[in-house]
Formats: structure tokens, C-alpha cells, sequence
DNA sequence: GGACTCCGTATACC
DNA sequence: ACGGGTATACGGAGTCC
């Protein structure tokens, strides 16, 4: 029943949907090259439990008692999204009257739960979605790229200086078309009259741009404002609203504006590359240049055919053109992922792209209970439950190494096993979860036959973190069909699944390195030798775990640095070194640190000793005589509470103090929360207390320098300290001393490796505890 | 005053 | 508006000798 998954109204080619004046949804249809619009009834609508309905409000509405027994057995809709509010209202006011409280959002009424967007619960009430039956390129994209004036000697052009302005806009679409306007209009209200002629003229249903909700929506808008012109732009001739995200985070209120068209959909490139790279760890900056370059964009310096000029290069209308051909390219290998999840889930385009796993789950689930009219249930409430299994067994540097996992554990066990909430009476949760292993796979193939299409992998990628957002689901505290003895049935499940793994590999000869949820690094047999060699072992060791989970030899490496659970660095057979855990890659050390820890990765897994005894020693020396920048030992810290806030916590000692925050209200100057501060330590004494010495980077003076070297050396011992367990004591104090040897560290030194449990009874001193499995100990005795 | 523990915060892994 | 648990590092504050 694939109605579950895309809901079950068929009507196809829907573009755009908004609320129109009379309460009715207006729903836009692309057909061929035209575009249509139907208006349909809307009932707004919010789920109550019984008891707390009210019996005095007298305006049109219907309350529709739900099947079954879960929490929320009633319906309530009306005529008008006004009306709905109106009832909200008079529940808070009874609530607060009879409990005496003062309550003021509808989010805190526990009896009553209502989807806020008018758009999703018209998609969830009718069962439509968007884009049905359509394919990506059918829905019409345009791109746009402002290049703007800014007066001389000013850093940013800013839409509110008279003198500066919009002075070209560039426009492209997926159709190939493209368009440069600011060369002939003599205004910059000519200009934008020009814009929106153009744009209801070749009537987009999306429009995209590089930081289009901060910069270019309201650059434009604030111009408008100036010139005393509209903006109207949307299919209903209407300019566009500013949603103010307001969303309170304790006291403070941070803004982040988003705008909405009616019948358009904006997409700002920017949001499509925060998700790609929601960790921060692939993009180095959102530059559109690089960005796009990073996708793949062929630029015209990898056609020599068509060289570049220099004139060229400098022009900024040509410039502006490339900037919008750039987001095209983008968009249209990041935005398929969005439009083939918009034909699934109830949202609007651009509500899509910002809403979480959670939530997109969530909303399948209500959708069909709606349609059944079955009643929905209310989040247990939380509990801890048990998570995946961890150990280390190897510590040192160790290889060759294999790397096995079990493919997608959690969503096969639940898939294998038939685990659903038990609130889920209509079986939508598991039925959901494999129509979209079955999409995910169907997408991974396409990429696998031609790799050149991103987007297949984009679509695979996204939809294999939505798939396995659904244990994650089951053990939220604020989802609505939660249940924590379902999700701890499946880590308990994993955790045998992998000590079985476990156990295969070391009685087939292999010895255990590390193992983390549903992944283990392994060194083979000693008669495994080669890549043929290795790849047999793994079929062998594969028939004995049961056949309905897919255990893969995901990797193989030369070497392995083993340091802690979740701490390591892999060295491939191309040479190139992966560096994995907080301890070792953190941002919270200072630049000179990681650089530090790189090096000693790097040179360990290439025997490098020596090199990296003459790093240490120029690094030491480099920090004794200040011969570096303030970037190389500073730290940069974000504000994440207001400074009131911190204040407060700090008197009533309910918090410490922090050199960040004593900075940010020592300078006066309005620090807000997300601001990013960079300090470093001052003083002369090695263990200072950092908040009382510390200084802004900006006002340290290489000709005056004033950081606490004594701190910072022992900052740079603790690095070192780290990589003490990978070398006998004699060893180590050869390569981190300012000693030079007689001898080549190369010949004498070596690398070791430490059994960890074998490790810990001489630390502790204590008789071995029944923590690790009692077959732990069997095979340490080897070698 | 150093060594130790405890605790909250930040960050990363899967 | 918001998926989860497991793990390491670190600074501050309190405790003990």
C-alpha cells in the first residue's frame, strides 16, 4: 500500500499551495507549460482528549470522536483557520482560570495537539502531495543573483545607504534560459520593475538563490521599501511575508527570517548545503564559487576551448551571470532529494527542506490515522533506555586492518523483527519504514549504474539517514507514537547481534581491535595475506551470522592507529590517513595542538620518528620564543546563552565562570547568543585560572606579545601525553625531548601495541571484573 | 598547595 | 523546533592531606 507512503489522494502536478482570503485552499497544477489553480475547502483542525472539550464555544465547528482508545480520541475542525484560534484561545483561558495558572501557548497544553502550518494539515487532511507524477525537471526553477553598489570604503553594500543599490540582476532557469537586467534600465526601480515583470511573465514555481533569505529577499525588499514600490511577485500578486522564526531559547529571542510567496516556493541554496553538511566536516566554507566547484560545476577553466579572458574575469555583470549559473547547478543536483520527499510527506517545497527526520516520520503517522479517523496517542514519557555496544580490545599501531559492519542494523531489526510502537494500531510505522528502504535502495542502484548523477545520491543518502532516524524516533521524548521499551529491544538486539560478529571473527583466528554499535575493526588471521585472502575469510566468517542481516567488508586498511573507543586514525592503501574521534580532531584545541596531533598520527603510521622528533622540537621552540600567530594558539568559543542569563546562573552558583562570557561583559560591547568569541590565555604562571587571564585574539601584538608560554607548553605536553601508550617510556622521551640523538630514531624506535583489558588490571590493580565477556581473556594469550 | 574527585559543557562516533 | 545513547576532553570548584 504505497497510498500510506504518498497519501491517498492522487491528484498529480501539484507546484504550490496557499490559503486564500475565504478560508479555502488554493492549489496550483502544472500541466505541460501552463499553470492552473483549483481552490478546495479546508477544515482546520486539532486533535483533544476527551473531558476538555469545551461546551460554550459557539462558533462553526464539528468534533469528531476518533476509533480506538489512544490519547487523543477527538478531532475538532472548523470553518475558518481564524475560528480554530478563537477556540484555542477560549481552552487557554478555562485552563489557566481552572488551575490557576498562566499558561499562553497551545504548546503547553497537554491535552491538545495541533499542526501549526495551514498548508501541511490541508495536505495531511486531503491526502495530497506535491509533485506527483511529475518529474524533477518539469517543475520550473529560477535562479537569481543580485550584484549590488556599495559606496567606497565601506565593507558591505547595505541596503538602507541611499547611495548604495542593486546594480545588475542576473536570472536563469532550468530551461537554459538567461537574462541580465540593470545594463539598460536607467533605475534601480526600473530594475526591479523589470524583476517582477519577468518573473510573472515566465512564472516559476520555485526561485532559488545563494543566501536568498538573508541577503537577497530583503536587500530587495528594503529597496522596495525606499522606493515606495511593491514587491509582488506571487501568483496571487502579493509580496512576500516574513516569518520571523521566533523560537525562545531560555530568555533570548534569536532571530533567523524566513520569507514566503503564495504560489512560488523559495529555496535558498544555502539551507540545501547546511543539510548536506550538517556536521561541518565537508564544505569548508559556503563561498557559491566554492560550493559549486566542490559539486562538480565544469567551470570554463576546465574547457580550453573556451578560455577565459581576463576582461572577462573582471566583469561584473558576466560575474553576476556565472554566480546564478552556479546556484542552478547546484540546486539542481542537491533540490531532486526535496522534490521526490515533497511527493511523500505533507509539506510545502520549502517547508521541507528545514523540518527534521522526527517530524517528517511523525507526520506520515498522523496523516494516516487521520484518514482511518483513528485516535493518536500521546509521548510516553522519557526514560533511559540502553544505546549500542562499545570496546576496545587493541590499543597501538596496528595493521593490516578490516573494517566489517552490518548494513543499516537498527532499520533491519526492526524491519526483520516487526517492531512497531505499541500505540501504532494501524501498523503505519513499519509499513513506512520499508516503503522507504525500497526507495532508498531503488536510488543507491541508480547511482551505482551511473555514477555521474549526484542527485541519485543525494536522494539515497538523505533517505538512508530518514530510514534510520526511526529508532531515533521511538525513544524521542516529544514523539507522539514513542515507545522506549521498542527501542531498547532493538539496541539490545544489536548489541547481540554484534557480540556474535564478535565471537565468529575471533574463533575463525581474527583478532578484535575496536567495535562500536554495528561496526568492527579487525586484524585477519596471520594466514590471511592478501586482498583475495582477506575477501575470503570474510565469506566464510559471513555464513555464520544469520542471513537476514547483511554483515559487508566495508574497508581495508595498511594500518591503524587504535587510541580510545570512538578514537582513531586509518591509514588505506592509497596512502591517505582518516582521523576519527573527539580527542582527536576536536575543534576545541587550539590550532597548534592539531596540527600536532596530525603530525604524530601521520608520522607514526609512517615510521617517521625522526621527523617527528624534529616537528616537536621546532614546535617547542617556536611557541618558547613567540615565533608564532595569535591564530595558531587562540580559541574560539560561541556564546550559546545571553550574557543576563549567565550572569544570573553565575551568581546563584548554579554554573562556573568562563572565559568567554567574563570576555564578552568586560568589552561592553552588545554580544548576542551565536556570537563567536576568540581569546587566549594570559599571565606567566602555568596553571592560571583561564577566566580571570585571558584577552581577546585582536589585541594580542606579535611586537608585545603577552600569551602565557609556561601555559601553552604544558597545553602542548598534554598533546604529546596522548601518544605516550603507543612507545615504551624510553622511546617516547627520545622523540618528545629537545635532545638530539646520536642515533637515526628511525633504527631504534618502535611503535607497540597494548591489549586494553590486559592494561587496565595493572592501572587498577584490580582483579578483572565481570564487565568483559567471559571469553575475553582466552585469545590475549596469543603472541 | 598539589592531587584527587565530581560535575557541567562541548564535541565526536555510530 | 527539536532523532537516540556512548564516549572523551576539559575547566572549575570542592575535598583531603
Amino acid at each position: 500500500m504505497t497510498d500510506i507512503l504518498y497519501g491517498h489522494n492522487p491528484h498529480p502536478n501539484i507546484v504550490a499551495v496557499h490559503p486564500t482570503e475565504d478560508n479555502k485552499m488554493r492549489v496550483y497544477v502544472r500541466d505541460k507549460k501552463q499553470v492552473s489553480f483549483e481552490d478546495f475547502d479546508f477544515f482546520p483542525f486539532f486533535f483533544i482528549s476527551e473531558n476538555y472539550l469545551l461546551t460554550n464555544f459557539h462558533r462553526r465547528h464539528w468534533v469528531k470522536r476518533l476509533e480506538g482508545e489512544n490519547y487523543f480520541e477527538h478531532i475538532v475542525a472548523f470553518s475558518r483557520w481564524f475560528d480554530m484560534w478563537d477556540y484555542i484561545h477560549n481552552l487557554l483561558n478555562t485552563h489557566n482560570q481552572q488551575t490557576g495558572k498562566n499558561l499562553s501557548s497551545f504548546t503547553d497544553l497537554p491535552f491538545l495537539h495541533l499542526i501549526p502550518d495551514q498548508i501541511t494539515q490541508f495536505l495531511i487532511q486531503s491526502g495530497r502531495t506535491f509533485f506527483k507524477e511529475m518529474d524533477f525537471e518539469d517543475v520550473h526553477r529560477l535562479q537569481i543573483s543580485i550584484e549590488t553598489y556599495k559606496k567606497p570604503g565601506t565593507r558591505l553594500s547595505n541596503a538602507n545607504r541611499s547611495d548604495d543599490r542593486i546594480l545588475y540582476i542576473a536570472l536563469t532557469d532550468n530551461k537554459g534560459w538567461e537574462k541580465i537586467i540593470g545594463k539598460k534600465e536607467k533605475s534601480e526601480k526600473e530594475v526591479i520593475a523589470q524583476l517582477i515583470e519577468i518573473i510573472r511573465d515566465r512564472n516559476p514555481d520555485v526561485i532559488e538563490g545563494h543566501y536568498l533569505h538573508n541577503h537577497i529577499l530583503p536587500y530587495i525588499l528594503k529597496r522596495c521599501e525606499l522606493m515606495e514600490c511593491e514587491f509582488n511577485i506571487g501568483r496571487d500578486e502579493k509580496s512576500p511575508t516574513v516569518c520571523e522564526n521566533l523560537f525562545y531559547q531560555q530568555d533570548f529571542q534569536q532571530d533567523s527570517k524566513k520569507y514566503e510567496i503564495n504560489g512560488r516556493n523559495f529555496v535558498d541554496s544555502l539551507s540545501l548545503l547546511h543539510n548536506f553538511d550538517a556536521s561541518g566536516k565537508i564544505l569548508h566554507s559556503y563561498n557559491l564559487k566554492y560550493v559549486s566547484d566542490f559539486f562538480g560545476y565544469p567551470s570554463k577553466t576546465n574547457q580550453p576551448d573556451e578560455a577565459i579572458s581576463d576582461a572577462e574575469a573582471a566583469d561584473p555583470v558576466a560575474e553576476c551571470l556565472e554566480n546564478a549559473k552556479r546556484i542552478r547547478y547546484l540546486t539542481g543536483s542537491l533540490l531532486p532529494n526535496y522534490f521526490k520527499q515533497a511527493q511523500i510527506f505533507p509539506y510545502k517545497l520549502d517547508n521541507l527542506i528545514d523540518t527534521g527526520s522526527a517530524a517528517k516520520i511523525e507526520l506520515l503517522l498522523i496523516r494516516e490515522y487521520v484518514h482511518n479517523k483513528y485516535s493518536i496517542p500521546k509521548p510516553q514519557s522519557q526514560k533511559q533506555i540502553s544505546g549500542g555496544h562499545t570496546d576496545i580490545f587493541l590499543r597501538g599501531v596496528i595493521g593490516p586492518v578490516l573494517y566489517a559492519d552490518v548494513e543499516s542494523m537498527y532499520p533491519t531489526i526492526i524491519i526483520k523483527q516487526n517492531i512497531a510502537p505499541a500505540s501504532d494500531i494501524l501498523n503505519v510505522f513499519n509499513t513506512t519504514l520499508q516503503e522507504l528502504t525500497k526507495i532508498r535502495l531503488e536510488y543507491k542502484n541508480k547511482f551505482q549504474e551511473d555514477k555521474n548523477n549526484q542527485s541519485h545520491y543525494h536522494i539515497q543518502r538523505d533517505f538512508k539517514q530518514l530510514i534510520n532516524s526511526y529508532y531515533g524516533y521511538l525513544a524521542y521524548h516529544r514523539g507522539l507514537f514513542n515507545d522506549y521499551d521498542m527501542a531498547d529491544k532493538i539496541s539490545e538486539t544489536g548489541k547481540e547481534i554484534l557480540k556474535n560478529v564478535i565471537e565468529i571473527i575471533q574463533s575463525r583466528g581474527g583478532k578484535i581491535i575496536e567495535v562500536d554499535t554495528d561496526g568492527i575493526y579487525f586484524i585477519p588471521p596471520e594466514h590471511v595475506t592478501d586482498e583475495i585472502g582477506e575477501e575470503k575469510f570474510f565469506q566464510r566468517m559471513k555464513n555464520d551470522i544469520p542471513q537476514e542481516y547483511n554483515l559487508i567488508l566495508d574497508s581495508r586498511y595498511k594500518k591503524m592507529l587504535s587510541y580510545k573507543k570512538k578514537n582513531y586514525a586509518t591509514l588505506d592503501y592509497e596512502n591517505k590517513i582518516q582521523i576519527k574521534g573527539s580527542a582527536l580532531i576536536s575543534k576545541n584545541i587550539e590550532r597548534f595542538g592539531k596540527n600536532l596531533i596530525q603530525q604524530c598520527i601521520e608520522r607514526i603510521l609512517n615510521d617517521d620518528f625522526t621527523g617527528l622528533h624534529i616537528f616537536y622540537v621546532n614546535l617547542f621552540q617556536d611557541i618558547a620564543n613567540h615565533r608564532w600567530q595569535v591564530q595558531d594558539f587562540m580559541r574560539i568559543e560561541t556564546l550559546k546563552e545571553s550574557l543576563s542569563r549567565y550572569k544570573k546562573e553565575v551568581e546563584a552558583e548554579k554554573r562556573n565562570r568562563s572565559a568567554v562570557y567574563e570576555l564578552a561583559l568586560k568589552s561592553g560591547s552588545k554580544y548576542k547568543i551565536g556570537d563567536r568569541i576568540a581569546y587566549y590565555i594570559t599571565g606567566t604562571d602555568t596553571n592560571v585560572t583561564s577566566y580571570e587571564n585571558c584577552k581577546v585574539a585582536d589585541k594580542w601584538d606579535p611586537n608585545f606579545p603577552d600569551e602565557n608560554t609556561s601555559y601553552y607548553l604544558k597545553r602542548l605536553e598534554e598533546q604529546t601525553k596522548k601518544f605516550k601508550p603507543f612507545f615504551d617510556e624510553h622511546d617516547f622521551n627520545l622523540i618528545f625531548s629537545l635532545e638530539e640523538s646520536l642515533e637515526d630514531l628511525n633504527d631504534i624506535v618502535k611503535s607497540k601495541i597494548i591489549e586494553v583489558s590486559e592494561e587496565k588490571e595493572q592501572e587498577d590493580g584490580e582483579i578483572q571484573k565481570d564487565t568483559t565477556p567471559e571469553d575475553g581473556g582466552i585469545w590475549l594469550a596469543t603472541e
